[in-house]
DNA sequence: TTAAACTTTCAATATTTATTGAAATATACT
DNA sequence: AGTATATTTCAATAAATATTGAAAGTTTAA
C-alpha cells in the first residue's frame, strides 16, 4: 500500500472509532492527521487536507486542545499559529482516560450517590431491586474511578512508572 | 427522594450517559428501565413507561437482546412476550466489553496491521511519522485487546472468577 | 491609524441519526 | 380456514448534530 491511501485509510478509521465512541468525526480526523505529520500544521493545511471549513476546523481545533491532545505553536516571524499533536500514545491514552473521567464518570458517581439514598418501602420489590442496582452499579463505577485515578497517577510513580512503559 | 423521582433520573442519566458512549439513548433508557424491573416487562409496558413508539420499543429490545443483555420470555398460558434484563452488573460490563471488542477493536486491529506494512522511503519523514504512530497505536490496541480478552475468560476461570466477585 | 493577515463566532443550512406509525407478517386459538 | 392478538418492517418524518461561510473581532507592523 502507498503512503497516501493508508494515510487517507488512517484518517477515515479513526474517524469511525471516534464516532462510534461519542467523539465528534471530524475532530477524530483532525487528530488523526496531526498525528501523523511529523511537522505542525497550520489552520489552511488542515482545511485543505481534510476538506473542511474554516470554522470547522478552528473550532475543532479548539476542542482538540481543550481534551489535551493538541498545541499551539508560534513560530517567530510568522503570524500563522501551527498545531502539533503529543505522539505518544500512553500520554494519549491517558489524557482520553482522564477528560473522560472528569466530564463523564464523576457527574455519574455523583448521582449515584445521591439515588442510593432513595427513600421507600423495604419490602416493595420496585424498591428493592431500583436499590441493588443503583448500588452495584456505583460499586463498580466506584471501582473504576478508582482504578483510573491509579493509572493517571502512575507517571508520577517510579515503579508503575516503569510498568507503564513496557506497554508502549 | 421519592423512588418515582430516583428511577427517573437513572432512567435519565443513563441515557444521557449512553449517548456519550456512542450507544443510542433510548437504548440506553430501555436497559435503564429494566434493570431496576423487579420483573420482565411488556413491550406495551415499556411504551408506555417511556413513550416511545412500538416500532421503536421493538427494534431496541431487538438491539438489547442482540447485545447479550437482555433476554425474552414467554409465559405459560400468554400471548404476549416479556422482556428481562440481566442484573449482575459484572456480567453486563463483560458483555458490553465483548460485543465492542468484537465490533470495533478487531476491525481496527485488522487495519492497523495491514497499515504497518505500508510502503515509502525510509528517509521520508512523513513515512517516519506515520509508520510510528501507526505501530505504536497498534501495539497499545494490541495490549487492551489481550487484556479484554483475558478478563473475558475470566468467569471460566475458578480463580479469576473469584477475584472479580470481589469487586461486587 | 490604517490596513493586511489571521482568528473567532454563530445563524443558517446540511447531514446524520433516531423515531414514528401503519401495513405486512406471524402466531395461536376456536 | 377464520379471526383476534401480537410482532416486525420500513418509508416517511422528526430531531439531533455537525458544518458552512461570511461578518466581526483581533493582532501586528508600517
Amino acid at each position: 500500500m502507498e503512503l497516501a491511501e493508508a494515510k487517507q485509510k488512517f484518517i477515515e478509521a479513526w474517524g469511525k472509532l471516534g464516532s462510534e465512541w461519542g467523539i465528534n468525526r471530524t475532530m477524530a480526523q483532525v487528530h488523526a492527521l496531526l498525528l501523523i505529520s511529523p511537522e505542525a500544521l497550520t489552520t489552511e493545511q488542515v482545511m485543505e487536507q481534510l476538506q473542511i471549513s474554516r470554522g470547522n476546523a478552528n473550532m475543532t481545533l479548539r476542542d482538540l486542545i481543550n481534551w489535551g491532545l493538541v498545541e499551539k505553536q508560534h513560530r517567530s516571524g510568522e503570524r500563522k499559529e501551527y498545531f502539533y499533536a503529543e505522539k505518544d500514545v500512553w500520554t494519549i491514552a491517558r489524557q482520553v482516560a482522564k477528560e473522560r473521567k472528569r466530564r463523564e464518570l464523576e457527574p455519574i458517581l455523583k448521582l449515584l450517590g445521591q439515588l442510593q439514598e432513595v427513600q421507600g418501602d423495604e419490602q416493595d420489590p420496585e424498591y428493592q431491586t431500583f436499590k441493588t442496582s443503583v448500588t452495584d452499579i456505583n460499586k463498580l463505577a466506584s471501582n473504576v474511578d478508582k482504578t483510573l485515578e491509579t493509572m493517571l497517577k502512575a507517571e508520577e510513580n517510579w515503579f508503575f512508572g516503569s510498568i507503564f512503559k513496557l506497554f508502549k
